[in-house]
RNA sequence: UGGGGCGUCGCCAAACGGUAAGGCAGCAGGCUCUGACCCUGCCAUUUGUAGGUUCGAUUCCUACCGCCCCAACCA
């Protein structure tokens, strides 16, 4: 494992071979999330690399909301967005922008375009445009307003800015080529009428940036060096390019494009995420089922399991489709190593120890914690078969197993109702220290000193790898046992008081997260993180 | 169909002309008061295919095949 060597991938090598020849003495990254929706793991892999690469080259990595278009962005989403970078671990200082910040200059260089003849006004209506435009394999055709003079284009423009004309009525296009293979060069719009209140400018402006007029060059203004993107930016560059070179600013940001993240059994989408919560599949954005960051955090990942495996998966040109395994065990290596162990019965069966007496309680020295031995305990139902198949390794009429930490129990008969076991009995080796090979280990909790808890177990949201993949409706391939919420649960009484957020291991079962949101005062709600590895197939 | 990209083990991913890293998954053992963890071994004679250049090619050239992105006044 290279864990602790730097991540090598491409874009590294180009910033190396930048700065080894001195084009740029500091490295400036940006991560430019737009505020219409929550983060989720894929843009993760965004910040690690935009913020990872600032860090490593002792350079620095903005934030910037790329808030290009006021009809959809919102003030909750900013406000998550800061919170799941800073959560992530990374720091943007006083580095916090807005692509509305720089309208004004936007505007300013719209104008220099203008006047130089690189930018019009277009009277064509959205379906002209889309019908002048070509295909891809007819060139487009020019706009007969293309060739107004500089003058009446400024005119036009400034009174787009003004007001004077109505919605979507007229564009600010750049005059580059109609007939470009490349559809990004057939006259880009610049900017659109629209009049939407902005967050942040308010009503100042009616007409708007788009992406490609903005973009590039808030990279500019902000001394970005290196543009990283995803791959569905790659036809773009030569427009990323051709604005920087025609408004002529003296610092040139390089876009570099990645593959974006894919992860088996769930979606990156954040509209389809977006349609999830409206819709009720799942209970909110942070749902422990989402694969956004908020609901990462919620379930119980840790910061650190999520940047190690933005780091193993690698950052490449390839398209990719990573496994949720990948994940899951890199959170299970690193709560291994972390979580406090406890024990936790999820479907409880009583178990009487009938050489035990009733009012009897020994406190059991369990490495950092007492457990409490009594009369009656609760043992996992699944660790109990009348008629064991072969293999199983737990209870059974006449058979032994340790209980952990405590003593070798004997199964000495099965009290049952109609088919269904209500009980069992059996007999301890008072000998806490019998060394015995037993058939196997089992977990437990005292009934009477045990508390009763709440475990959510989470499984994946869909039922297939790929879900939306194709024609189908991802709705129809969600994953109906996505959530099993067990009340009857009940854990050794050292876990009542945990706090919101804690994480435990629940021995041979999986590791757990005290819900931040749900859980009470000596009333816990555990979130199923990510259950243990089970090689006993059944 | 025009343009832009990408094809190395089931899934990621190194290798930068010198003889295919690593991780995940899987398989087989060992250890074990967690069927977890941990440990050991196995897992690409071969890099989409076919040619070519070279003493030598995953790395260079040619052709072909396959996949992804682009026809929003979205980002």
């Amino acid at each position: 494992m290279t864990d602790n060597l730097r991540p090598t991938n491409f874009i590294r090598q180009i910033i190396d071979a930048d700065v080894a020849s001195g084009k740029h003495s500091l490295v400036v990254t940006r991560f430019p999330p737009e505020p219409n929706g929550y983060l989720h793991i894929g843009h993760a892999k965004s910040i690690c690399l935009n913020f990872g690469v600032a860090r490593d080259y002792q350079g620095r990595c903005h934030l910037r909301m790329d808030d290009t278009n006021p009809a959809k962005e919102e003030q909750e989403f900013v406000d998550s967005i800061r919170a799941d970078v800073r959560w992530l671990g990374f720091d943007w200082g006083e580095h916090a922008y807005h692509a509305a910040d720089y309208f004004d200059q936007l505007y300013a260089w719209a104008e220099k375009l203008i006047g130089d003849g690189k930018a019009y006004v277009d009277d064509q209506s959205l379906d002209d445009l889309r019908r002048t435009r070509g295909d891809f394999t007819t060139p487009g055709t020019n706009s007969p307003f293309r060739d107004r003079s500089p003058e009446q284009n400024l005119d036009l423009f400034r009174r787009m800015r003004a007001g004077e004309f109505r919605d979507g009525s007229r564009t600010l296009r750049a005059k580059i080529d109609m007939a470009s293979p490349n559809q990004n060069l057939r006259d880009p719009v610049m900017y659109r009428i629209r009049r939407e209140h902005h967050d942040r400018t308010g009503d100042e402006w009616c007409i708007y940036p788009t992406y490609d007029w903005a973009h590039g060059q808030s990279d500019a203004i902000e001394g970005i060096t290196h543009s990283l993107c995803t791959l569905e930016f790659e036809a773009h560059r030569p427009l990323y390019d051709w604005f920087l070179e025609n408004i002529g600013t003296p610092h040139r940001p390089r876009q570099i494009e990645f593959a974006r993240l894919n992860l088996t059994y769930t979606m990156m989408s954040k509209r389809h995420l977006g349609t999830l919560v409206q819709e009720g599949h799942v209970s909110s954005w942070d749902d422990p089922r989402m694969p956004t960051i908020a609901g990462l955090r919620r379930r119980g990942y840790t910061p650190e399991a999520i940047r190690l495996f933005c780091d193993r998966i690698g950052v490449a040109k390839a398209d990719s489709m990573v496994e949720v395994e990948l994940l899951e065990n890199t959170l299970r290596e690193l709560l291994n190593a972390q979580a406090p162990r406890a024990l936790c019965v999820h479907r409880p069966l009583k178990l009487t120890i009938e050489n035990w007496d009733q009012d009897k309680t020994v406190e059991i020295d369990a490495d950092t914690r007492k457990l409490p031995f009594t009369k009656e305990i609760f043992i996992e139902h699944d660790d109990f078969m009348e008629a064991p198949e072969k293999g199983f390794k737990r209870l059974s009429p006449g058979k032994e197993v340790r209980l952990r930490h405590a003593y070798i129990v004997k199964c000495t008969g099965v009290d049952k109702t109609g088919n269904e076991i209500t009980g069992l009995r059996g007999t301890i080796d008072p000998d806490p220290n019998a060394s015995r090979k037993v058939g196997g280990t089992i977990h437990w909790v005292s009934a009477p000193l045990s508390a009763p808890v709440t475990l959510r177990l989470y499984d994946r949201l869909f039922r297939v790898p790929h879900p939306g993949a194709g024609e189908t409706d991802f709705r129809t391939q969600l994953n109906p046992h996505s959530l099993e919420v067990l009340e009857g649960a009940r854990i050794e009484p050292a876990l009542r008081d945990c706090k919101p957020g804690d994480r435990f291991q629940f021995e041979r079962k999986g590791y757990y997260c005290a819900d931040a949101k749900d859980s009470r005062p000596g009333a816990p709600v555990f979130n199923l993180i990510v259950p243990l590895r089970d090689t006993w197939k059944k």
